[in-house]
Parts: C-alpha cells; structure tokens; sequence
DNA sequence: CAAGCTATGTTATAAAGTTACATTATAGAA
DNA sequence: TTCTATAATGTAACTTTATAACATAGCTTG
C-alpha cells in the first residue's frame, strides 16, 4: 500500500497518479461486479476524487457543468449513489458530504477522520475498532448491518 | 443503572417514569452548569424524550405547536443546539433526526445502534469502542475532539 | 429489430437548516 | 427600584440538501 492510500496524503503527493489509479480500479471494480461505469459515474468519481476534502452534492454539480450545460442535482446523486453501492465513494453523513474511496481495492470497514483545520479527511480502516463495535453490539443483541464512525478533530499536519 | 437506562427499552417499559427521570435529571445538570432550563427548551427535551424512536426537528416542531400556534424552525435548533451542548440530546447524522441521552447523569462517549425495522435507538456507551478509536485515531497523528458512531441494523427485539 | 431493462433528462417539490434583525425577558449593578 | 447588559425568543425570508414523478434515450439479448 502507497502513502497515497494511508491515512492523510502526504503534503505534496502525487495526486494525479493517485486519481488515476483510483479510476482504473474503479474500472475493474465495475467489470467484476458487472455494472456500468457510464461517463457519467466516471466524471463523479473523477470530480470527488480530485479534492482531498469531501464534496457536497452541489459542489460537484457546479463542477460537472462543462459545455455551459448544467445538470440536475438528481443527476449527481444517482451517479453517487451508484458509486457508494459499488463501495467507490463514501458519503460522510456528518458532513453531508461525499468522498472517493482510496481502499476500494480490498472490502474493508472504513473510519474517517475529518481534520476541523484543514477539512481533509482520512480513512482510518481499523479493524479493531470495526471488531470491537461489532462485537460490543452483538453483546447488546444487536446485528450490525453498516457502521458509520466520523471522528472530528485536528490532523497530524495541522495539530502543532 | 434501570433498564430503561441501558439498550434497548424493555417492551411495555415505564416510559412516563423514564421521562420523569429525563426530565429531572436535566434539570440538574442544567443548574449545575448554571444554565437556565426555558420552558422552551424544556418542551422540546419532552417532546424528544417522549419518542423511543429519533424526532427530526420538524418532527418535533409540529409537536411544538399547542395552542393553535406555530413556531419557527429556528426555535426549535435553538434549543436543540442547547440541549445537545449541555449533554442531554444527542443528533444523529446519518437521520438528521434527535434524540435524549439516557445518560446524561455520567460523562460518556455514546455510539448509537439504529434499529431498521423499528427505528428506535440505543446507546451502547462502550467505552471499548471510544477507546480504540481514540487510540487508532491517535496512532495515526490525529487529535480527536468529537466521535459519531453510528451503528444501523436489527436489535434484539425485531431479530427472528 | 423489437422488447425489456438500464440510464439519463426534466420539472417540480420536499426536507433540513440558517441568516438577519427585531423584540422580550432576566439578572446584576447603580 | 430602575437602568443596563446579556440572554432568549420572535419573525420572515432564504439557502442548502435531497427526492418524486414521469418522460426520453440507449443498451442488450433473444
């Protein structure tokens, strides 16, 4: 795994390899599950994951708007909620905003970590903390279908 | 600790003597934080205590209107932003709806199992969870200021 | 190529949350 | 008590986020 893909990027990092690695992955990602990763999905995934904080629905509309022509915002939630099922974008609910997956690769239960300063956000990926909130809810009886962990605070790169 | 305290609620569980308790109990700590518990914020902690299930706050603003007469949204933030800074209600991201902590009489960090089928939620209040976030979240250079655990799936009661 | 499904277009609307500014209540000082 | 500063609430308009409903276009598979 690249320091792309771990935790915050680097300052610097080579962000266009990273998007395009993220959107050839994406590309088999599609093929294995058979759907389509229509030019429309793929502009979407391009757009959310050429920022390196999360996009709101309508930032990404404002974007998508090449050619003068402008999209209906229903156009960009479709396109996200195709790309969430495939597991290529995340959608942070605590900020109603979207991000790329950069782990896509391999399942995985992601946690974020959204820096207050800079407004990056990581995924944190940590099993043990995917293990133990399973865990600890089966104990209460529950059965755990999907765990959305967003944690706030202040990045190494911002923190002093 | 009361059951009505812990998990889910008992089915047929005491429900005017829990939101006494509620009640009560924010009182409390409100007079210990020397702030002041209006008749405004009080209705609204009712209103969402009242619900096992999470109130979105225009759920709870039609509650809002006795006498004929209807309040703003705003108001209704208002105190939810309140209640939410003194510890005695919680918001929940992923339904951008609210709900009463059930445990404000401690200091705790609360992950919350949403139940799919019946839309009530429980607190875990795992302090497991919260430390394993807290200390994965550490490792990877980042100061955390706030953790939303959110937790979907089926509880005891509506699992087969 | 036709039938059925998948994806997109179009328009309108619902749901959630905030801004800005006016008014009223409360608590402490004079 | 009255004045004053702060806290709380009222009022209206508006922004942001998300969805519904129905029409059209584009694959794909027999």
């Amino acid at each position: 795994m690249t320091a792309a893909q771990q935790g915050f990027p680097e300052r610097g990092h080579d962000h266009a390899a990273c998007l395009l690695q993220i959107l050839s992955n994406a590309e088999a990602v599609c093929q294995q599950h058979e759907v389509r990763l229509t030019p429309q999905r793929r502009r979407v995934l391009e757009i959310v994951a050429g920022s390196h904080s999360p996009l709101g629905a309508y930032d990404i509309l404002e974007q998508m708007d090449s050619s003068g022509r402008r999209s209906a915002p229903i156009t960009v939630y479709r396109a996200l909620d195709f790309l969430i099922e495939q597991g290529l974008v995340h959608r942070l609910t605590s900020l109603n905003a979207f991000t790329a997956c950069v782990h896509s690769d391999s399942e995985h239960i992601a946690q974020f970590l959204i820096c207050r300063a800079c407004r990056t956000v990581a995924e944190l990926k940590s099993s043990r903390v995917a293990q133990t909130i399973q865990q600890d809810a089966e104990h209460a009886g529950f059965a755990v279908a999907q765990q959305a962990v967003e944690v706030t605070g202040i990045c190494r790169d911002c923190g002093v």
